[in-house]
DNA sequence: GGCCGGCGATATGTATACAATGATCGCGCA
DNA sequence: TGCGCGATCATTGTATACATATCGCCGGCC
């Protein structure tokens, strides 16, 4: 059996002889998977077999399951004791907690944002929302979901606090999965030139202004969800029956 | 030798003939480690190999390594490709970043604390910070350090937030291996009752006057670091005799 | 006498084998 | 025919065995 998976792994991947340092290559599954989440093509919910997974990326369930465990600990996905992993599935009570905290966090950071931001950062942003917009427009929604958390996540990045620049990466991941449950289809989170007027801000260096468009922003990602509680598991019987 | 380890642990933790679910054990040695370097009983540096930790703790490297991970990514310990695991030792980058990040979330949680602080919590705040003027009076610095972090962490959870509560805890642990690296000896990092006084704000339900007084707090403490930056590994050469 | 290179010990990385547990399905009985 | 119960199966949790890389030491060589 194992013999097919390094097979499959080689003939998949096409890497040429020498295997890559193999912390590379569980650093490149993690970002698979991760990827894959964040773009809605595993819908919270979806089990991840550890067999499957395994087979999948070609290494054994050993790895697999390390690069499970980081991915719970993003709470990206979720580890039941005896059941496995699946997606997360947020609450609403988790999607209020992290947009609040994206608010603080995110807001708190423009002015810093604005005082370091170079040519280069400025064009590389628009590079991103442009083709957040390209990805919009053609129908690629995954694309378009996943720039949009890299914008956030890069802007974060560029007030030069790596703690704070990697809870912002978190928080936008976790929002992606948000969007999955709560989000109405058809209507993406960020507004389709937000990000191009938040750039414009930042450019003319008014922190003020960035910090709150960038609050105007958030609040409207939130207020287009459809927050419904949907009660899936262990409804909570006592209260529907109790009047 | 795995009998022994099973001899062993049935032995020394005394459990009663059915051993807990195992999640609930690694737990335990997970905070087991964790408070051992969060009381500076194991310094920065200090290498942690896996065999040792599984005889310790009588379970298999199996579980000690899923331990180390989690708390890599806690960026408690470092994981050094082939050279195992070591209690982090943080850069003077990092101690800036930790206390900046500090400064905004912990400082912009006060007024909604000061909102929802209950009496209870009142009490329990208080009590935290009786126990840890005792603790350094009797000169039991471990203890006093502990529930210092402790003390931030649990005023974090009272805003309701659990993604920021979660942030605040781990920028505490975190903490906690700045002051062992950068921490004057004798001079510990809060003022003995400076937290008495933001209990006095809070309980007052002056949430500006709680965030003010946080905001002194933190840069009384971040002020009272030697950052020397001790230039240990790997001294840049290159700058050195470069003139 | 000092330095380079090989060698052995030690510790980590990975895979696999085994054990335990929870879920599913089928059967028997009411 | 519907329900409860038991067996089987699938899947995860844990330990161990093996492969591999690194570090320190020692001998030979310059």
């Amino acid at each position: 059996m194992n013999q097919r998976q390094t097979v499959a792994e080689r003939g998949g991947a096409g890497r040429p002889g020498k295997r890559g340092d193999g912390a590379e290559r569980h650093e490149e599954i993690h970002r698979s998977i991760s990827d894959a989440i964040i773009e809605h093509r595993l819908r919270p919910g979806a089990r991840l077999r550890e067999d499957a997974l395994a087979e999948v990326f070609g290494i054994s369930r050993t790895g697999i399951r390390k690069i499970l465990q980081r991915l719970a600990l993003e709470q990206l996905v979720t580890l039941t004791p005896r059941r496995g992993a699946s997606v997360t599935r947020p609450t609403a009570d988790e999607a209020k907690d992290v947009f609040d905290a994206r608010q603080m966090v995110e807001c708190g950071l423009m002015p810093e944002v604005a005082r370091r931001i170079t040519a280069e950062d400025l064009r590389e942003l628009r590079d991103m929302a442009l083709r957040e917009r390209q990805a919009l427009k053609s129908g690629e929604q995954s694309t378009a979901i996943r720039l949009s958390a890299d914008f956030h996540a890069r802007l974060a990045c560029i007030a030069g606090n790596a703690t704070l620049a990697d809870f912002v990466e978190r928080l936008c991941s976790r929002s992606s999965l948000i969007l999955a449950v709560y989000g109405n289809p058809g209507h993406l989170g960020c507004e389709s030139h937000d990000h191009d007027d938040l750039i414009g801000h930042l450019a003319a260096g008014n922190g003020e202004r960035a910090q709150a468009f960038m609050s105007r922003h958030l609040k409207a990602i939130e207020a287009s969800l459809s927050i419904v509680e949907e009660e899936a598991e262990a409804p909570d019987l006592h209260r529907i029956f109790s009047d």
